[in-house]
DNA sequence: CGAATATCAGTAGCACTGAGATAG
DNA sequence: CCTATCTCAGTGCTACTGATATTC
């Protein structure tokens, strides 16, 4: 009896991990962004324009690392920001066409690796670990990011 | 279409981390004991004595940060060492009795954690999971721990 | 000599904390 | 006055790198 394989969690983490590590690598070669700028591009493309909290929240990234973030894709290029007119304590950040072609490519990276880590798999089972997965992760909320209130 | 949630590993890293984090946290109570600690205990439990080498290779943990982990569980009196007389390079590292007690206290906690992190599964679910995960993890191998040779 | 074990010091990434400035 | 958004500096944890002493 394997006490530490025998814990899905311990396995969970290590295949994330892992995981996150490859596609991280292979990001940096091409197109060239880390994994939380594909992350906040990914976001973005999804959702549309968006406040800076939004997306933190949205990714499960504590606000005060979205500020470095931004900095990044800002200096990049691949996001432009304004202040929101309404609301002028929120800026609005939406994504150039330069950040759209760079998700993009990024993506198909990201999925290329991914089917590379779940080779291991039939086709039905990535489907049925993906489900699974989406159901507990479904299940965490409430822990991670920054209340919004104390 | 969620580009991020779409993406299995993603969610696998997520889950992962939160389960790791709040094992972590439980086990800091009772029995007092870290992440690392109880999956070292964990090893020797499962395979008998073992060289330091042997249990970082086992867990996925680097040599090097094995020294300080020895320390603890030293200072804490879950394992004895002895110079292995065959090769006096090695350390024999044995489970004492206070080890194991500890160990299956911990353990209980982690299966209640655990428990818990994957209510939202029903139990055939849970074991379809661990099955998926377990098959991926075995396909990773080949990275991470130091490389026993340059 | 080359290789393996254990050790130790230093580094890098990542997430988090606490506090401040501006706006509602 | 109180709250929210954004910002910045600093901390802690984890994992990794590079180098050394001892033993095979």
């Amino acid at each position: 009896m394997d006490a530490l394989l025998g814990m899905t969690t311990f396995v969970l983490h290590k295949v994330g991990v892992a995981g996150r590590r490859e596609i991280a690598q292979r990001l940096a070669v091409r197109p060239g962004v880390t994994l939380w700028q594909f992350a906040a591009l990914a976001e973005l493309a999804d959702q549309g324009p968006a406040a800076q909290r939004e997306l933190a929240g949205g990714l499960g990234l504590d606000p005060s690392d979205m500020v470095r973030l931004m900095d990044e894709l800002l200096a990049a290029g691949f996001v432009s920001r304004e202040r929101d007119p309404q609301d002028r304590r929120r800026y609005r950040i939406t994504l150039t066409p330069l950040g759209r072609r760079t998700f993009t490519t990024a993506r198909g990276v990201v999925r290329k690796v991914e089917q590379s880590t779940l080779a291991p798999l039939t086709v039905a089972e990535r489907a049925q670990l993906h489900r699974l997965a989406g159901k507990v992760h479904a299940g965490l909320g409430r822990a991670g990011a920054r209340p919004a209130r104390a």
